[in-house]
DNA sequence: TTGTATGCGTTATCAT
DNA sequence: ATGATAACGCATACAA
């Protein structure tokens, strides 16, 4: 691949690259007639400019990276498609690495991405994560980050954020006012903080009808279909049959779903479902799955949004969270049909 | 943020800079303590090479490009695990971008890439693309691209294929072998080849058994679930009704099986069903879909792998197209109990 | 309005 | 084994 540079252009019309570099930025004076010339040679030439010295130059990379736990669920895939059509808007090169839910692996991306001197970072964290230290010094080094959906509360950063207490409340309450009594819920992994709020919304929710909840009710399982899968089954084994279950997310929702479905179980007559964070796969199943609407597009384009505020403004930015709503999706796998 | 450079350690320690270079790029001759010392004052004072100076000395990004028509289904995002897996180990940084089935945005991003110059691209094409000429160009010019999946047959490039034919041959004949004589063919966009590979596995299975396969037979719908829907409720409004489907991949057939339950019919004992390109939606809905599994990992190691020997050989390397082996996946969708 | 010269952070090619 | 210096392609302060 041969490449031409301004210099070539200069050479070629015997003037110097400072004017032809001028007439590529037009901020700087220069005559129309020498600068239409320039470009249209420049075109005929095949001229790209080399944004590799051009960075060099300017200190910055025009890139920002972006880290996702996973994408074979599309609720990330959705999400950085929401962050591409601000930060492309922008001028912004989007780099996109997934840390396949393994903390290692996401420090790993983190500095991969520092290493090609992003200006910024989107970060969503794996659900393995450990500890928030390497983020904290980063940030407070005048690295620009911004975190969506699985943040660290202790982290002090500019945040998207759902309203997970809210929704789990509003979910479980739906389940209560479909009658259900005997309310089980899948909680996600300790280590995220939306696992904490998802199960606080739905205590609360038993709180304001005046129920209890018992421990055994809560049980930790994880966010893929195999964990529901185990759990489900672990739950049929035990004799204690929930009349409605609460999953943390979709896949749980479904794997558990599935099982139940498998060992005999009417859904939702026997035991009624309810997922979080609407995937495409809830809708098609079979009953189709209730589920709590998260604007994943949306949140892909406020972090954007917020992270360009945040490289554009460094020294006066003050962190900023912002809280986007969502949507509870009603559907068969929570509705008791009255004949 | 404050970056160090080589020449601030140089200055520390009383050195030339070249010395420092030679510590970090153990090639040249240089005096182990001194090289020690210089790595053990640049990890005190924070020091991380500046990627965009070397890749402006080198020439090249050390960055490969992807390019994707989408990932909202889990089989684009599983090719890029792969590719990455190989990519990552060899030291090259990974430009994810998606077209959105788009022919335009597929083109700008192939432009923004090269802008970012990467040393190459990898790239299935998107269900709308016009032509080849851009690609045509590109690849005569000397850089290297390697097409997965959705490629064109009129480009002389490397490939990474499927065998269409003979798995659509196989998935049809599998339907046959269950009995049915009527079956309908969904097919896909008619810009992709493996739209016409799978559609001939389809007409050619048929032939063997000495069936005649009418024009009606093969209906041109899409890629998405709701393509699916829309030419389900077609062919039930028609009332010609097949003895069983075989759609070009598994959204399509998902969206065609729901309408069709829906609307009255049993499945497989009304209406059978075949997919395309396994999906995990495929696997959970009910009853769950008979597909045919491509070796979606696979294809982006693979792909990886044949850019990366493409890159470091230019001058002496030819195209290749490696073929992939599928498997079909029978489930309950197309399989008659006989009781 | 244009040209000259310098620097961005590296690596590479000479010397020494 | 080390140092000085010229690239790489571009932008820009300063001179003309």
């Amino acid at each position: 691949m041969i490449y031409i540079t301004i210099k070539d252009i200069a050479k070629k019309l015997n003037i110097s690259i400072a004017t032809v570099s001028r007439a590529f930025n037009d901020k700087s004076d220069i005559k129309t007639e020498t600068k239409n010339l320039i470009l249209k040679t420049a075109k005929e030439m095949g001229y790209r400019s080399n944004p590799m010295a051009k960075k060099l130059m300017q200190k910055r990379s025009l890139t920002i990276g972006i880290v996702v736990p996973e994408f074979m669920n599309s609720f990330f895939p959705e999400v950085i498609i929401g962050a591409q059509e601000i930060l492309f808007e922008k001028g912004y090169q989007v780099l996109i690495t997934q840390s396949n839910e393994n903390y290692e692996t996401e420090l790993k991306n983190v500095k991969t991405l520092e290493d090609s001197m992003v200006d910024g970072i989107i970060i969503s964290q794996s659900s393995e994560t450990k500890n928030s230290i390497y983020y904290q010094n980063l940030i407070n080094s005048g690295f620009p980050i911004v975190f969506f959906n699985r943040v660290c509360n202790e982290i002090s950063s500019s945040k998207i954020l759902f309203n997970d207490f809210k929704w789990a409340f509003f979910a479980t309450e739906h389940l209560i006012n479909q009658g259900y009594r005997n309310i089980y819920h899948l909680k996600g992994k300790e280590s995220l903080s939306l696992t904490n709020d998802r199960m606080k919304g739905f205590v609360e929710a038993h709180a304001k009808h005046k129920l209890t909840v018992s421990k055994e009710q809560i049980i930790p399982t994880g966010f893929g279909i195999e964990d529901g899968k185990r759990v489900a089954n672990e739950i049929i084994d035990s004799g204690k049959i929930p009349d409605a279950i609460f999953a943390s997310n979709d896949p749980s929702a479904i794997g558990a779903m599935q099982v139940f479905k498998k060992r005999g179980f009417r859904i939702p007559e026997d035991v009624a479902f309810v997922g979080f964070t609407e995937s495409k796969m809830g809708a098609i199943i079979d009953p189709p799955l209730s589920s709590v609407l998260q604007p994943a597009r949306e949140m892909g384009r406020e972090a954007a949004k917020l992270l360009i505020a945040q490289i554009e403004n460094l020294t006066t930015f003050k962190p900023q969270t912002i809280v986007l709503n969502g949507q509870l999706n009603i559907r068969e796998s929570s509705v008791l049909e009255h004949h």
